[in-house]
RNA sequence: GCCGCACUAGCUCAGCUGGUAGAGCAUCGCAUUCGUAAUGCGGAGGUCAGGGGUUCGAAUCCCUUGUGCGGCACCA
């Protein structure tokens, strides 16, 4: 048999026979370690402990301490016991797949009736006997006939299915799990006892369609969390229940900023203290796109399908649009619009109105464009998806050889806003060609490489989303996450050969030609009802004192300082604070409590004490701490707080 | 849109196997003038999401529509 040199992480290495299995080297080593031995990672991949290595390779033996591999086969192994659990309950369903997901797993399966919140209980039980059962987990490499005979005689249609779909020539590897088998890659624990049996748990049913095809059936999605110990999970949950407190459903009624209701589903009912959150953001877009060289413009919001048929809009959207019919009665001709669903068609007849020359480029425009999308009704999620929303939209019409340079005009321009918005860590992802697109590869590859060059002028390294762009050019997706790791996209940057041809688009070059400029299309927040969404659940509701929609009160100790509290009050407004007093005839405590809970950044209390002083007792949200303040030097403080960044002169 | 679950006072929630609706907070009134996260007492407030059915009787059981929630699919 032939040697192999076999290298440990201390850099010592041992002439072995080829074909040894981790579980060996292990057992060579001591056999302490082959006992607590989980798996093993060679030459960087995440190896199985019975899989034979058969050429020299780097390898290290993983136990329990090392956290990715631990955590990855409790989590593999827990699928696969969930299934175990499920089929020696109700041996009718069928199994699909089941991988390992952000905290645990989910297993998708066949079965008639749904899963109920007690049969979750009762999956657990079983799985707990499994786990403390010890079962040891062995497995095989298959053929491909020997597999579907198997399935075919077990009734287990997704599987053959999956097997169909593995590429000719890679090994089908089947697991064992006691007496319960499955088609799995691995790798796996060694036995179903190395599993700790109080550190999962299920936590909810789902559907699913197979394959994630909505033509296909729709399964039921079990999903599960599970972790290396009772304390580990038990952080989980109460991160989940922290998390869930910043919600901005919840924190969006608490501080009365907006409400929505049956008759306008999906849209949004702004209420004063929402409103101006967003009016404050508004203002502070407008003021930084006008520093970075944006026009502003406005367009209709109900268009003749007429522009939605030449942009390509209505034969892929048509059902995503709210579809506007004037009746003959009321007009002189039967028309049939649609509530503009994006603005770029309508900048394109901006563009066009008049000649433009290759001086007037790039000409950036943007518009605070409110947009109707007759969104699924299963996608509405607060104000984070919504039917009715406005885009900081804007559109960058230029020639081809600029693309490069307003990409990364643009990102710095993005990363400006968000980190003055408090955002300091946005994932960036690069959306390359899709398989049905326009445009030639040519054109492609001239367009992704400037936008993956400028990306990384930027500094910024993005996360490759393949073939994912859109069928008119490649994107760049600047994206946020919410209270519990949901990703959202806020911003994006898209290049855009299609429509400028589609709507004939054109400016005179230096050589007295017609050229097609390329459109940019672009959004920084996105829309303002989901990155507001997101600023809640990033601040915990705690905006910034300038977003803040209440920055200040003033609340009166005694009755007799009201006086003095109206005077604070107007000294702060008169100082562009955003102000109110509270003179109601309550204890200073009952309005502490309250003011806290509605996240005012400041109280300022006031009793005999400060009237004779002219100060203020100064409490800041989430600090427990007073400190007193001159009226004088609170009122200019406050006022320098609460200017907005692009604004501040310190 | 698909699968599952939910919907009771402004908010948060009780209401067992069908017998005719309840609490706390908020609101309103009265009293209280008080030093940094809830002062006391009293009053008012509900077609139990809408519609239909079963039943002597429905918040409770069934059907249906709507909205929401958790996923899936979608996201120009």
């Amino acid at each position: 048999m032939s040697q192999i040199t076999l290298t440990f992480p201390d850099g010592n290495s041992k002439q072995v026979d080829a074909g040894i299995t981790p579980a060996e080297v292990a057992q060579g080593i001591a056999p302490s370690l082959a006992k607590k031995a989980i798996s093993a990672t060679v030459n960087g991949a995440h190896y199985d402990l019975q899989w034979p290595i058969t050429d020299d390779a780097a390898i290290a033996i993983n136990t329990m301490q090392d956290d990715a591999p631990a955590l990855e086969l409790i989590r593999h192994d827990l699928a696969h016991i969930m299934a175990r659990a499920v089929q020696a309950i109700w041996p009718d369903v069928k199994v699909t797949i089941g991988p390992v997901r952000d905290f645990g797993w989910f297993y998708d399966f066949d079965r008639e009736e749904p899963f109920t919140p007690e049969d979750l209980g009762e999956i657990e039980a079983k799985m707990k006997e499994i786990i403390n059962a010890r079962d040891a987990v062995t497995t095989e490499v298959w053929s491909r006939a020997d597999a579907i005979a198997h399935y075919e005689k077990t009734g287990e249609p997704y599987k053959i299915e999956l097997i169909n779909r593995i590429p000719e020539g890679e090994d089908l590897r089947m697991y064992w799990h006691g007496d319960w088998q499955d088609l799995c890659r691995g790798p796996h624990l060694q036995s179903t006892g190395q599993v700790p049996a109080d550190a999962f748990k299920l936590t909810h049913v789902a559907g699913a369609y197979w394959l994630g095809d909505s033509s296909r059936p729709m399964l039921q999605r079990i999903y599960g969390v599970g972790f290396r110990n009772r304390n580990d999970l038990k952080a989980h949950m109460t991160m989940l229940e922290e998390a869930a407190k910043r919600d901005h459903r919840k924190l969006g009624r608490e501080m009365d900023l907006y409400h929505m209701q049956e008759e306008a589903p999906g849209q949004v009912f702004w209420h004063p203290n929402g409103w101006t959150i967003y009016t404050e953001l508004q203002d502070y877009m407008r003021r930084k796109q006008r520093a970075n060289g944006y026009v502003e413009v406005n367009t209709p919001q109900v268009v003749d399908r007429k522009l939605w048929e030449a942009s390509g809009h209505w034969e892929k959207y048509q059902d995503h649009m709210f579809i506007v019919e004037v009746d003959e009665e009321h007009a002189r001709e039967k028309a049939v619009n649609a509530l503009k669903p994006m603005n770029c068609p309508c900048h394109v007849q901006i563009f066009n109105q008049g000649l433009k020359s290759y001086r007037d480029l790039p000409l950036r425009m943007a518009e605070f464009g409110s947009c109707n999308r007759y969104e699924p009704s299963g996608a509405l999620h607060g104000i984070m998806r919504v039917r009715g929303f406005t885009q900081d939209d804007g559109h960058i019409f230029c020639a081809e050889d600029q693309i490069e340079s307003e990409t990364l005009r643009y990102i710095e321009f993005l990363s400006g806003i968000y980190h003055d918005l408090g955002f300091e860590n946005f994932k960036v992802k690069f959306s390359d060609r899709p398989e049905t697109r326009a445009g030639s590869d040519e054109v492609w590859d001239k367009a992704e490489e400037a936008l993956l060059s400028a990306t990384r002028k930027a500094g910024i390294e993005p996360q490759l989303n393949p073939g994912e762009g859109a069928f008119y050019g490649p994107k760049l997706e600047f994206v946020l996450t919410d209270a519990i790791g949901r990703d959202w996209q806020c911003g994006t940057h898209q290049v855009d050969f299609v429509l400028p041809e589609r709507l004939d688009a054109t400016y005179i070059g230096a050589d007295g030609e017609k050229h097609r400029p390329v459109m940019l299309h672009r959004a920084t927040l996105g829309s303002f009802e989901r990155f507001i969404g997101i600023l809640i659940e990033e601040h915990a509701g705690k905006l910034p004192i300038w977003l803040a929609p209440r920055q200040v009160v003033v609340a009166s100790i005694v009755s007799d300082t009201d006086d003095y509290c109206r005077e604070v009050v107007t000294a702060l407004k008169a100082a562009g604070v955003r102000a109110e007093a509270d003179l109601r005839n309550e204890k200073i405590n009952y309005k502490v409590r309250e003011h806290s809970l509605a996240k005012v950044p400041y109280i300022l209390a006031c009793g005999m004490k400060e009237v004779e002083e002219r100060t203020v007792s100064v409490r800041r949200l989430g600090e427990k701490q007073t400190f007193g303040s001159s009226l004088e030097d609170i009122v200019a403080r406050l006022g320098r707080e609460a200017t907005p960044p692009d604004l501040r002169r310190d």
